[in-house]
DNA sequence: GTGGTCTAGACCACC
DNA sequence: GTGGTCTAGACCACA
């Protein structure tokens, strides 16, 4: 899988690099089992530092989302059945606001599915643009 | 309405500012042409700093959901009918990881579906929790 | 409250400050509400990196125990009234070898619950040795 | 004996193994006079290194739990009768901070003492889980 | 080889 | 002032 950073983004790069490992599982690009770049071969890769790429795998590991093997570094973990009940509410959060904002622009609850349901299969499908 | 802040939270204040202005115009508790608390006040109820409520106010003026004027302050303004695509392909990055992090934790295409539909109605029900 | 940390020890400086400041929160030498010294200041303190302070308390964070305000640093959180079943898991996980040692070493059952009821005491009364 | 290997612990594999064997020496499964499995066949096993192996081995030697022999292997001791008092201090200072952590997350003495009993029983009875 | 820890020093966001 | 992020470079533990 390709990751590519914005190092002028406002975003943080560990943050980058979280999200962009996240749709890379979502997709379905990275396996279950798939074992990801070494921290220091990712940052050579990236032109970054070794501690901001330790930073996103492990903050990913604290999600349950990969586990660091002390042979093969990390490797992604196989998906959960059902998320936790605090996971979910976590998700709720993050998506309030993001629905009311669209509710703002004028978008309309049938708009609004619609916009989850095809952003879903553009992760879905792996066709990221 | 009434608009809560936690100085714990992790997320700076004038993101939740902003977020809960938005909230509000979302779920019609604030309505158009209404005009908000005046700058000064806001500060004073909220215990927070005259440029933090500031920042929050100018951003929404950005985004096109208050105008700001030097009379009568920041007033709600009227809802756009239909968003810009450039507010469209915002909505659909904020959205992206959101989603890409539930099918991680295994919702289906269904669960995604249900979830956003009963956020967005959470939002217009305005019963936050 | 005094934190003394041993740069020599092969327990982790991070892990050391953690130690501490639990021990400091159960014998209640730091109570619910108290403020912490800044990162910044307990790493001039005692010498280290700021960064090192910087991990525990985040660590400490995800524990629950402390939550970090961006005005006031480090704040002492309200104990809570109950483990969660993760938690006491957690203990359990922690407890069983330091037990299992002790049983080798020869110590009976009754001599092991003295043990844990005299350490108790001692965490409690705060008298550290 | 059955040992068995979590490489995707945190807990280094040659710590892993240590308390396993205290463990079984505590439980009884192990009994005084035992021989364990040579290194060399202990790491095919486990599919671990023979360092890994080695360096549990001579820890637990060191602790006074196995006596290495040349042409039999290692060999458990049997039991002291008494701790001494570096071990009695030695098991203090690990129990303190897992004590100290249960009081921060809510526990009364009561119900620490009764985990520890409980802990001690799960040990003795060798039902692990 | 891997990740974990620590240092030193920089810049930025928030308040 | 606070913490958050990032860099550069070092040493160690583990396997």
């Amino acid at each position: 899988m390709l990751i590519s950073i914005d190092v002028n983004s406002e975003t943080p790069i560990y943050e980058q690099l979280k999200e962009q490992i996240i749709m890379g599982i979502a997709s379905g690009a990275l396996k279950p089992g798939e074992q990801l770049p070494s921290i220091r071969q990712l940052a050579e890769d990236l032109g970054v530092n070794l501690h901001t790429i330790n930073k996103a795998y492990n903050q990913l590991k604290a999600d349950g989302l990969l586990t660091v093997d002390r042979r093969k570094g990390a490797v992604v973990n196989f998906l959960a059945q059902k998320p936790t009940a605090q996971q979910k509410d976590e998700l709720r959060r993050k998506l309030r606001p993001v629905l009311a904002r669209a509710i703002c622009f004028g978008l309309s609850e049938q708009e609004i599915e619609d916009l989850c349901v095809r952003t879903y299969n553009q992760i879905i499908g792996g066709n990221d643009e």
